[in-house]
DNA sequence: GAGCATAGGTGTACGATGTACACTTCGTCA
DNA sequence: TGACGAAGTGTACATCGTACACCTATGCTC
């Protein structure tokens, strides 16, 4: 009953204040989430803040766990061929979820405070792996492999200079016509991309799904490999237990 | 001549500078990284810093290339097949580069102002694969899918608490026992995770060169497609001229 | 309804930060 | 030698997170 539904009293309340922290990130980006910017757009004071969070960082906290809760959860596979578009949809839905709110990326991961909807979200994501069949050790693979590739990617993505496939080709055009001719010579192949990217544009949506297409393919591959083996759940672990650590040089 | 290699004269300069800034963020972090503790460090009043570096901005700029340059650029690879290994030993120079400078994850992708030692870098990438037969797109293409793995790779590292094999176990281990039986009802998958990584122990290395593996070994199966198809390097390019975009859903 | 405990909002204040601006100092070369 | 300019100094200010003491009004008990 103590909630914020309330009648229309001028009443804080923690998620009052985590979704106006959410949209003042979205709005200003993460330089501008103040204390008292945040306290100002509610209409308040900043100490009050510090009545609903403890501070600064666990309201990042908060943030970051409304942000989960917007990543859709995969869905338990029951046919064993169910979880490639299922991890496929939580890949491009979280990469959603961080291009809503580009203040998140790299706090995301790093937090070190794991909210309930972040939990709830790994939870779903391995119990839909281990119902496909993925051994423990194979989910914890491909868990990793992807999130990496999401996160990564998202980060990647917030540093480039423009917004869109056409703005790409403007932009790259000019980067191009201002460089030196020296520097040209220096760096043949970027200057190709570049100059390609002024043709042809780049288009961040297509460039995302070639390389989770590429890495899903590849987890199919292995499905076999890494089905029952290694599973060992009731098992106690042979000593070391660690994943054979292959060499990367041979092919 | 004006160089600080000048005799032991308390000259300051921007290399100087820059070293120190390198050193005090991987001694304290980022979050340490203060004008003020800088020059405390150089022995100096922190304004005197300001005839060095426009601001702080531009100081992280020099920090993140002199990261850049120490990961070891991929040789252009005279041999079709030598992509691999020269690809696979870059990725674990970069993911070994920010190891060493935590506080540089998150960092190295996001600015927005490429130094040398990164144009440097991303030119040795590219010179690598187009040598090694792959398509422009293609190149693009596995650029992106490798720096977003290892970028991802060392973020989700940096939030996980434990720094060895077996201090994860340990860890695991305590946090298990810390949750109400509820807690366990609720993520039984994640509880799972857990209490194996409490008995077997989490190694980095070996989960970061499994993924490295698997898409290596994808790029690998791609190359002949990737190959001489979609080059177009004279030719205009189509309209739109966009990357198929493979759908998610069927395997 | 009266009275009051207390959750929630306020005001002031402090130390830390980045950096603008005017100054002093000192090495270098005419 | 003398002065010019690059390098280092000192002071100052706006902005940040937040500690602490203080009010206030909401809702519970009788």
């Amino acid at each position: 009953m103590s909630d914020e539904s309330r009648a229309g009293r001028r009443r804080l309340s923690r998620n009052a204040v985590l979704a106006a922290a959410l949209s003042l990130a979205d709005r200003e980006g993460s330089a501008g989430l103040t204390m008292r910017a945040l306290a100002r757009d509610l209409g308040v004071v900043p100490m009050a803040l510090y009545k609903h969070v403890a501070d600064k960082d666990e309201l990042i906290d908060g943030m970051v766990d409304i942000v989960w809760s917007e990543v859709e959860a995969p869905v338990a596979a029951a046919d064993q061929s169910l979880w490639r578009p299922a991890m496929g949809a939580r890949a491009v839905s979280l990469r959603q979820a961080l291009g809503r709110h580009p203040w998140a990326v790299g706090l995301m991961e790093t937090r070190m405070h794991p909210g309930p909807a972040n939990l709830a979200q790994h939870e779903a994501m391995m119990g839909c792996l281990r119902r496909a069949g993925f051994s423990f050790r194979a989910t914890v693979h491909v868990t990793s492999v992807l999130d990496a590739y999401v996160y990564g990617f998202a980060l990647q993505e917030m540093s480039l200079p423009f917004d869109s496939a056409e703005e790409s080709g403007q932009i790259a055009q000019q980067k191009l016509d201002a460089q030196p001719a020296e520097l040209a010579a220096m760096f043949p192949y970027l200057i190709e991309v570049v100059s390609e990217l002024a043709t042809a544009g780049y288009d961040y949506d297509a460039e995302f799904n070639t390389g989770l297409n590429l890495i899903l393919d590849a987890v199919e591959v292995l499905r076999p490999e890494w089905s029952r083996t290694n599973s060992r759940s009731p098992r106690r672990p042979a000593s070391g237990a660690h994943v054979q650590q292959r060499p990367i040089a041979p092919s």
